[in-house]
DNA sequence: CATCATTTACTAGAAGACTAGTAGAAGGGT
DNA sequence: ACCCTTCTACTAGTCTTCTAGTAAATGATG
């Protein structure tokens, strides 16, 4: 049960995960990126055929939705970088995310209570 | 500063990574897959056109190394799966990491160690 | 009805990824 | 000196990714 998007198509999945079922046309417009309309159409049919969105009819258009869930993707590539860049160790992964520059005090608060509620269950 | 490997690249690079400088004899070796032993070598010079590795002569052959720290990779590569699989929440990767049983209760303890220090030097 | 905008379907080409072959240099052993 | 092995350099073919154009259908508007 590999799940594998290309960088493009990741985009265009990060769209239907946040956003929900949608247009073409409502893609390209949540999209960082300028591409031509028949770009993104271009992907979408290319993920279909992966088996990775379905559409239904709606009017002349089609509105495509993720058959893939956001966390059963993740967590696969979660797998892979885990494997590839932390050695293995999901630990080394969590260090780093602790380390990095790139997180708020917030956020290291944040996780801190998640990391406490889970110690909690655990006894 | 984007680091981004391909998947064959991420496998050599893990190699190197983890046993250190090598030339193409030795990356084959500890190679998961087959490949040819010039299949290997391509792969390294891609590697080092892209500014990603670096190599010494020795002998007739060249060793190999990284130019990029492995954490330098992973946090890169681990900032683009959370912009685009988790929504742009490290929290939420966390949550998908404890709740997949990954983690031990005495990993967990050593990741509240780890995030009680870096609050303390936040302030 | 004629026209215009929107949409899918099909086609295509350039670039990148992946794999490996061939040629030739270089060194080691006899 | 000659052969065998090991190595780099160069070349190349196939497949995937990325992008977008053209054609045709569909529906809306004056």
């Amino acid at each position: 049960m590999e799940i594998s998007f290309t960088n493009r198509e990741l985009d265009l999945m990060a769209v239907l995960w946040e956003k929900g079922p949608a247009t073409v046309a409502e893609v390209r417009e949540s999209l960082g990126d300028e591409l031509a309309y028949t770009t993104v159409l271009t992907i979408l049919r290319t993920l279909e055929e992966k088996g990775y969105v379905g559409h239904v009819q709606e009017g002349r258009a089609h509105r495509y939705h993720p058959l893939v869930a956001r966390d059963e993707a993740g967590e696969s590539a979660l797998h892979r970088i885990i494997g590839k860049m932390f050695e293995g160790s999901p630990e080394l992964l969590l260090t780093q995310l602790v380390s990095d520059r790139a997180l708020s005090e917030e956020e290291l608060r944040r996780l801190r209570t998640l990391l406490e509620e889970r110690l909690k269950q655990e006894e």
